[in-house]
DNA sequence: GAAAGAAGTGAACCACGATTCAGACCTTGG
DNA sequence: CCAAGGTCTGAATCGTGGTTCACTTCTTTC
């Protein structure tokens, strides 16, 4: 025997590994889907094109795998407002809103990747897994606010796909094309009282202070 | 001199151009834009491929045509119930949404095609167009509600966004699967229900006679 | 430092589908 | 019927970008 594999290299290429996942999903951000090609990503994470499948069956699997991180974490944040945040369900709803349309504003290009962009049939899988759950954090604290009596009663699956769809299609498209101004903040405060609104939550107690 | 176009000529090549966008928009609600390959959308309308260049100089030409044909086709049928409907502001909105809703399920090959599907950077520019228009019609009557004071006051154009991606999230995926059972009308009877509340409509008027 | 066995490279390969084009076939006006 | 000028065809061409692979360059172990 002559080789082995040693904890630096598995450690090399991990770290390859992940900074091909973190341009790839730079370079999605910045040029969607079609722009990131294998010989453009390998390029931006330093590598030759071979190499990039030393990490990945396909650019098909890498493309997937930045989708997952990146809608992942999204789920994650909201679902922590919305499951385990403070307050009551219409709170968290508001707050949930607010969290989601604010971190589409502030990573527009990524939002819009994961959103809407044109991308490949397994994307767009991913997708729908990924809108799936999001509407099942929505249903989830709507139907909480119906049984609690906050909101009157209705389908919380329609409601909570109604929120998605809502939410992305003010951010996703070109509203507000300016950046961190007050209209953004504006914009929010419109989107979360529209949410409100669209649960049948009573009245909009002052819900701007969330982060 | 020796030729000249005769009218039964241009007929027939208009028909052919006809068929060639029918044929082209019924394989694109089935199998989608990529799967709409310009061989089979020649197959389809009975000509070769090289024919398809007799009418439209590119396949992105006739993608465009075929988007704006039936697009088109859905604002208008908006438009005149939203802005040329009977009924105040509020009942007039229900029944867009209504209207809106059920087309989409009605032929929901076609919707998810407008709307969502995978599609070339020029589809894209025009689905943009497409959801800016219909935007523009929940706007106005948006707008005309909260002057007559029957909806609180908001942003139209926010609430006119949600709408269109509320109604689009909740018809394109996977939803209600099934067709045409008492499932599909409940699903329209909560969708204008949510339609309203997000507009902020007090009451709820039975908004199911619509057409 | 030499053998064994990766990992890395990038030019060549390939699949796929849009587009072209030379020739076949029609239509028209004389 | 003929010439002129279309339309139609479908095989060949082309562009694009993912994927492969013979080869080079490390790493590890002895």
């Amino acid at each position: 025997m002559a080789y082995r594999e040693t904890p630096a290299v598995r450690m090399r290429l991990d770290a390859a590994r992940e900074r091909l996942v973190a341009e790839a999903t730079a370079l999605v951000a910045e040029v969607g889907w079609a722009g990131a090609s294998v010989g453009a990503v390998a390029a931006a994470a330093g590598m030759s094109a071979g190499s990039v499948y030393q990490h990945f069956a396909s650019k098909t699997a890498l493309a997937v795998e930045v989708f997952r991180r990146a809608a992942g974490r999204e789920v994650d944040v909201l679902g922590a407002v919305l499951r385990d945040g403070d307050g009551d369900a219409v709170t968290r709803l508001a707050c949930g809103v607010a969290v989601f349309a604010r971190r589409a504003f502030e990573r527009r290009g990524l939002a819009y990747a994961l959103l809407a962009a044109p991308a490949e049939e397994a994307v767009c899988a991913e997708r729908l897994e990924f809108r799936r759950r999001y509407r099942a954090l929505f249903a989830e604290v709507v139907r909480e606010g119906t049984t609690a009596g906050l909101l009157p009663p209705q389908d919380p699956e329609v409601t909570a796909a109604a929120l998605t769809g809502a939410v992305g299609e003010v951010l996703v498209d070109p509203l507000a094309v300016p950046g961190a101004g007050t209209a953004a903040e504006a914009l929010l405060a419109e989107l979360t009282a529209m949410a409100l609104r669209c649960a049948g939550a009573r009245s909009v107690q002052g819900g701007n202070d969330d982060r």
